[in-house]
DNA sequence: TTGGCGCTGTTATATTATAACATTTTGACA
DNA sequence: TGTCAAAATGTTATAATATAACAGCGCCAA
């Protein structure tokens, strides 16, 4: 792991919620971050390895929770409209269903997204 | 339905793979558009009533396909990254399975995104 | 008939992401 | 150790996506 892609991945690790590409080129500038490039390119790799997943809901980022989330199943994800954190965990059974919904349509299938918005549960706590 | 929102929707539902807010825009100046906000506040109705779906791993916008989609169950797209066609289907079960998979956390489940990249029957069979 | 509300148009700007190219670091291996 | 190629980095510029702010218009209910 390189440098910048070190620091990116310690504070998204430090986070409990989804990061912009710009919050962390803000974060690290004192660590001498200056382009946004920087951020995507270390984010790209990071990616890549597992390591970091993207929120397509809000066009962020979040360090994996899983044990080394290698792809093996898919991540979910749900969103706190609220608080805006970002709860990531897997369900095997999920997974092998919506490969099954493919396959019934011949569809080779890839990547997955699943998100779902809504209030966590502190949130709902908090108004009583 | 107002003006734009029937030109953006016609459009929408003559294409067979998502479009963005700027295809849009481009697709309509014929018409008088000239700024991505009426393309924007179009969408943003659309969206409101199920007539439109936003795809989150594209930032693009379809038609819906299913019989009026009132937010009853969530739609999943199958998107083909060889000829980037959308499919769209529900399930009632995968939607009951997040939503129990909700309730467990204690988290209150709003708007569901389920996406999956891969290659389409049709771009399979192509390649023999 | 008027007053409010929703839709529209327009300009400007914010946010997210990538292109292009020069330079530096790293690491394999002669 | 020297050297070369690949990878990583830095930097400037720009593309792509999305929203803010404000002025004007049109409809229709009271």
């Amino acid at each position: 792991m390189t440098r910048n892609e070190a620091l990116v991945y310690k504070l998204l690790s430090a986070s409990d919620r989804p990061l912009s590409a710009y919050n962390i080129l803000d974060a690290l500038r004192d660590d001498g971050f200056k382009a946004p490039l920087q951020v995507y390119r270390a984010l790209t790799k990071l990616i890549e390895r597992g390591a970091v997943h993207r929120i397509e809901s809000v066009n962020g980022f979040v360090a994996c929770r899983q044990h080394d989330c290698g792809d093996n199943a898919v991540s979910i994800f749900m969103l706190c409209e609220r608080c805006e954190r970002a709860e990531e965990f897997t369900d095997a059974g999920l997974d092998a269903t919506l490969n099954s919904l493919g396959r019934q349509r011949g569809f080779a299938a890839g990547h997955k997204v699943i998100e779902i918005t809504g209030i966590c549960a502190a949130c709902l706590d908090e108004a009583h």
